[in-house]
Formats: structure tokens, sequence, C-alpha cells
DNA sequence: CGAGTAGGGTACCGTTCGGTACTCAAAGGT
DNA sequence: ACCTTTGAGTACCGAACGGTACCCTACTCG
């Protein structure tokens, strides 16, 4: 039997949901969770308030899936830092991407995934708990391709990994949160560079073996 | 003539203004400007509405005094660290106390400067403007620092004081970001020494001639 | 053609928001 | 005593919040 192709029964969506995913993406990266109101939502996704709740459910389901959306888009950087041969590479790429993403000319300055909701009221705290795990599910990927390294010999047997991503990690939002106060790309880019002036940083310091 | 001490005409405010402004400042610190709303704020600062606003003006003046009171409090770590002897004491110090700060067991996690309004609704516009210039001067006073440093000769002559002091406040904000997120202080000591076990930083990489 | 199913839009829900008259209480000046 | 000045409390404002009931429209299926 041949598979036939059968469109949903029902009226067919009058908008294209991706492209409104996006547009509410970009509302909630500039303004964050607790900042972005329905009204401005439905306004940049260019559908109503209604269409939006049947398509998406609520506000904060429609974050959840504005950060997926986010991470497989603009934070997609921080996979392809991971793909890089060195741990070295993958650091700087890891920081150069996040520079880029953080400071694009034509998007939000800043990191959706920081700024989104970092502090809010009660009404937030859920949008608060997913970016936080957000955060520590991207350490941990890090952390793991780090010691990926440690166990290749790309990186000495004493590393640390879990302390080198938390540094890489750290500047990252470090410098999510310069982007968002106007720093531009190129002080930014110093920055980064600054971060891994050093790499491997400090052996003797987290080898307490002397 | 001796000054007489005369007490205010009228009726003597009931309450204790110092305490309630740091009442104030540890709602915002912990729920941002934003999130904190006037009810949780005459709550936790224990009076009316109306006596706030006779004291403090609105709720975006009671914020900036929060954030003063913040400054010389919970922040003053920055100032002490400058007056240490040499850039790299003050850069130790520096980062050693935005860990201590944003990691306060009693208060709440991360720094009022960072989650204050990083991102906001067109409301906090005003307070994110704020916290914007509070960093911005943060940032400027260590760089004066660390020119200085470099005048003395505590640095070499060809160091990039603007740099430095990026670098050591995108930690810092990092830092903050971590901390906000549940980071323990025992590993953010450890970023912090990881970002300096290589001072200064990258010779090689801010001196473009070979 | 109905019948069934699902999206779209209007108009509204109750609640909370930041902010404010208005009134009363407590002090000093004369 | 009386007036002025200032703080404190009640009760309220219009606006905006997130969310929804209801009705209409557009499509597939029989």
């Amino acid at each position: 039997m041949t598979a036939q192709e059968k469109g949903p029964i029902g009226r067919p969506r009058g908008f294209d949901a991706d492209e409104a995913l996006q547009q509410a993406m970009l509302v909630f990266w500039e303004h964050g969770y607790e900042g972005a109101s329905l009204s401005q939502l439905e306004a940049a996704m260019g559908i109503t308030r209604t269409s939006m709740y049947a398509a998406f459910g609520n506000k904060e389901q429609l974050f959840r899936k504005a950060l997926e959306r986010y991470d497989a888009g603009p934070a997609a950087y921080g996979d392809r830092a991971m793909e890089k041969p060195t741990a070295r590479e993958v650091a700087a790429a890891f920081l150069a991407g996040a520079v880029m993403a953080t400071t694009r000319p034509g998007g939000p300055a800043g990191c959706l995934g920081v700024q989104g909701a970092l502090a809010t009221g009660d009404a937030g705290r859920a949008a608060h708990d997913a970016l936080v795990a957000w955060r520590e599910d991207g350490g941990a990927r890090l952390r793991h391709r780090i010691q990926r390294a440690v166990d290749e010999g790309d990186l000495p047997a004493d590393a640390d990994a879990g302390r080198l991503a938390r540094y890489i990690m750290t500047v990252s939002f470090g410098i999510a949160v310069q982007a968002a106060g106007g720093v531009s790309r190129a002080e930014l880019q110093e920055v980064a560079e600054t971060a891994l002036s050093d790499w491997p940083p400090g052996r003797d310091v987290y080898a307490d073996t002397p």
C-alpha cells in the first residue's frame, strides 16, 4: 500500500509557526521572560493571543520553545565548537562564538540564556529554573569534551575538566553581560583572547602536588 | 552664637529609613527591578506604600538608592581591592571579593548590579541604564588602577589597562551569573584562581610586535 | 451537501501593577 | 491654645497583566 499524503483535518493554520516562534524568541531575548508581555509577543509574532495559546500552550511553554530554538540557532556555536580537534581550539571557538552571538548587529545584545530570567518575580521562577538547567547543560557538555581531551592526552592528565569548563562558561556568561551593556564586539574579542592567552591555565594552580 | 540643635518640624519618622532601604536592596537584589513588586517591597521594608513614596520618591528612585547602598555595602570589595599594592593583588582581591559577595550564605545569590535589570520591559529601561552605568564605572575605576600599575612599572609598559580591566570585569560578571544559578562558592573560587593563573595574561597576545 | 474538526478573532475575565487623593496623627513655632 | 508642617494609613485610581469563553471561519470526510 502506498502511504497517501493526507492533510490534517480541520482548518489549516494561517501562519508560519516556525517564523512566529522565531519572532517570539527575539522578543524574549531582548526583554527577558517577564519583561516580554503577551501584547508585545503577539505583535511580533503577527498572530493573536488565542492563536498563540492554541499553538504553544501558554507563555511559559512558548518561552521553553523559544529557548529550544535559541539553543539550536544562535547558540549552536557551542556544539560546533565541541567538534574542534583540540581543547584549546574548542575553548577558543566557544568563546569566539559567544562573542559573535551576543553582539550580532541585527539582533538583541546579550544571551537569552543569561538575561532571559536571571532574577525574576514569583511568576518567572519556572523560566529562571529552565535557564539554570540550560546553562548547566552547556557546562556539562563542555566539561565532557574537555575530559575527552584529558583522556586523549591533549591536555595534561592532572587537568581538572570541571574546573576548566566552568572557567570557560564563566567567561562566556561575563561576555553576555558585557554585551548586554553595549560593549563592542571587538572589545569582547580581546577579552576572549585574553582569557585564553594561557592554555591550559595554571597547571601549578590546580595541581596541588609540587 | 551657639548652633542650637533643633529637631525638624513636623511629625518625626516612625521607621528607620536606613534599615528600610537595606531591606529594599535585598528584595531588588533577589528579584531584580521589575521582578520586585511594591507589595513585596513594602512588606520587606515594614512600611506602607505611601511612606515609601514620601521617603524615597518612587520605585525607580528607591532602586537607585538601593544601588548606592549596594555599592557602599556588599560591593565595597571593589574599592578595597584597589588599595592592594600590586595589580596582581588588586585583580585577585577583586575576583575573590566578587565570589564572596555573590555567594553570601545569608543573602541573595548573584550581583544586584548584574541581575537587577539585565533585560527588562519598557518600564525597566531606566534601571537597566543605571546598572550599565554602574558596571561601566566599576570597569573604569579598575582600569585606572591598572593603568597606575603600568605607569609605576608594576606591569609591563606595553600592557593594555583597558583590556586587562575588561577581562577582570567580565570574569566578575560571569561569576555573578554562575552564583545566581547556584554554583558554589568553592567552585567559583577555583574559577577566580584559574582566571588569574597567568598574570599579566598573554603578553604575546596584546603586543602585536613579534 | 451536511457533519465533524480545528484555527482565528473579539471581547472579556479577575488580578496585579505602580502610583495617588484624602484623612488623621504627632511634632515644633509663636 | 492654635497654626503649620510633616509622616502614616486607608482606600482607591486607571492601566496593563496573563489567560479564556464564545463565536465564526475554513478545511476533510462521508
